[in-house]
DNA sequence: ATGGGGGCCTGCCGGC
DNA sequence: TGCCGGCAGGCCCCCA
C-alpha cells in the first residue's frame, strides 16, 4: 500500500544490507505477482552483486553486476522484511516462513530479505540497465515529486486544461509520480484545495503554492519513515509501516484541523477511492 | 487524447 | 459464532 515516502524508506531500509552485497541464492515460491516474472528471475539473480539500489517513482531498482536492474513493486500489500543479523542489530534469528513470502533473496553476508505481498498487486521484473526507463512501466511516468523537473510552471502547466478533478490528476502518474491517494488527499488539505475542483479551475497561483506543499507532504513523510526505521530493525525488520498521523485521511467525521476551523472531515466516493476533505477550508 | 470504470487478489472489520 | 458486504494506500486496460 505504500507511496513515495513508505517506498524511500524501504529502500533506505534495505540499502545498508543489500548495496554492495552478493545474492547468494534467490528463492522464487511462485511464477508470478501481478505478471508473470521474467524468465529464469532466480538464476538471473544467483551470485549477482547489488551495486546500488536505487527508486524511481513508487519502484525499487536494484541495480546488478550483471548490468541488468531488478525491479520491485510493491503493489497494495507488499512487504519487506530482513532477517539475519548482517550488521550487528540484534535480528539474530530467521522468522519462520510466512504465507505469502513469495521471493527471498538469500544474500552472502547472512542477510535474508522476504517479500510478502497477500494480495499479489505488486511486481518484479528485470531489464537492461543501460536501456535506462524504457520499459514500459516506467517509461510514461512523469517528474519526481522530489526533483528537480518538478517545477510550479510545469505544474501549473499540467494541471491547466485538465478536465478531470484534481483529485485524480494528483493520482496520475503521469503528471506527477509518486503520489498516492492518502498524500494526495493530505497535500489538497495542507493547499485548501477541494478534492472535487476541477483541475483546470485551480488558478496558477495556487498550482504553484501546491507544488512546495506536494514537496513538504511528502519530505514530512519520509522523515517519519526514517526515524521509525532503527525500531524497525532491532524490533523484526519489516520495513515501511509506521504510525503516520494524517490531518484528514481515515479521519471522517473528526473535526478539521486547520486552526480556526470549525469543519469536520468529510469522505467523498472519486472514481472509486476515498478522499477526505474538510469542505469548511478546502473550496 | 482524455476521462471513467472494471478488474486483478486477499484480508480484515463491522453488522446482522 | 458465522456469514456477508464493503473496504483497502496501485495501476493496467478497455471503452466511449
Amino acid at each position: 500500500m505504500p507511496e513515495l515516502p513508505e517506498v524511500e524508506t524501504v529502500r533506505r531500509g534495505l540499502a545498508p544490507v543489500m548495496e554492495g552485497a552478493v545474492i547468494a541464492r534467490a528463492e522464487v515460491n511462485r511464477p508470478d505477482l501481478r505478471w508473470p516474472f521474467p524468465p529464469d528471475m532466480a538464476a538471473r539473480l544467483t551470485g549477482q552483486r547489488v551495486l546500488a539500489l536505487r527508486r524511481r517513482s513508487k519502484y525499487i531498482l536494484a541495480d546488478l553486476a550483471s548490468g541488468e536492474t531488478l525491479l520491485i513493486h510493491l503493489g497494495m500489500s507488499g512487504r519487506m522484511l530482513i532477517s539475519g543479523d548482517p550488521l550487528g542489530q540484534f535480528m539474530h534469528t530467521h522468522p519462520a516462513p510466512e504465507k505469502h513470502d513469495h521471493v527471498v533473496l538469500h544474500m552472502e553476508n547472512g542477510a535474508r530479505i522476504t517479500f510478502n505481498d497477500p494480495r499479489r498487486f505488486g511486481a518484479m521484473d528485470l531489464f537492461a540497465t543501460a536501456s535506462g526507463e524504457a520499459h514500459a512501466l516506467l517509461a510514461k511516468l512523469g517528474p519526481e515529486p522530489l526533483g528537480n523537473s518538478f517545477d510550479e510552471r510545469y505544474f501549473a502547466r499540467a494541471l491547466s486544461g485538465r478536465n478531470t478533478p484534481v483529485k485524480s490528476a494528483l493520482l496520475d502518474q503521469s503528471i506527477v509520480a509518486g503520489l498516492g491517494n492518502i498524500y494526495v488527499c493530505e497535500a489538497l488539505f495542507r493547499a485548501g484545495i477541494s478534492p472535487r475542483r476541477k483541475a483546470k479551475n485551480v488558478s496558477a497561483k495556487r498550482a504553484t503554492a501546491l507544488v512546495p506543499i506536494i514537496r513538504d507532504v511528502l519530505g514530512d513523510a519520509i522523515e517519519a519513515g526514517g526515524s521509525s526505521l532503527r525500531d524497525f530493525r532491532q524490533a523484526d525488520g519489516e520495513l515501511g509501516y509506521f504510525q503516520h498521523s494524517f490531518d484528514v485521511y481515515g479521519r471522517e467525521g473528526e473535526p478539521c484541523r486547520r486552526e480556526g476551523c470549525d469543519g469536520s472531515v468529510a469522505r467523498i466516493v472519486q472514481s472509486g477511492r476515498s478522499s477526505f476533505y474538510c469542505a469548511q477550508c478546502q473550496r
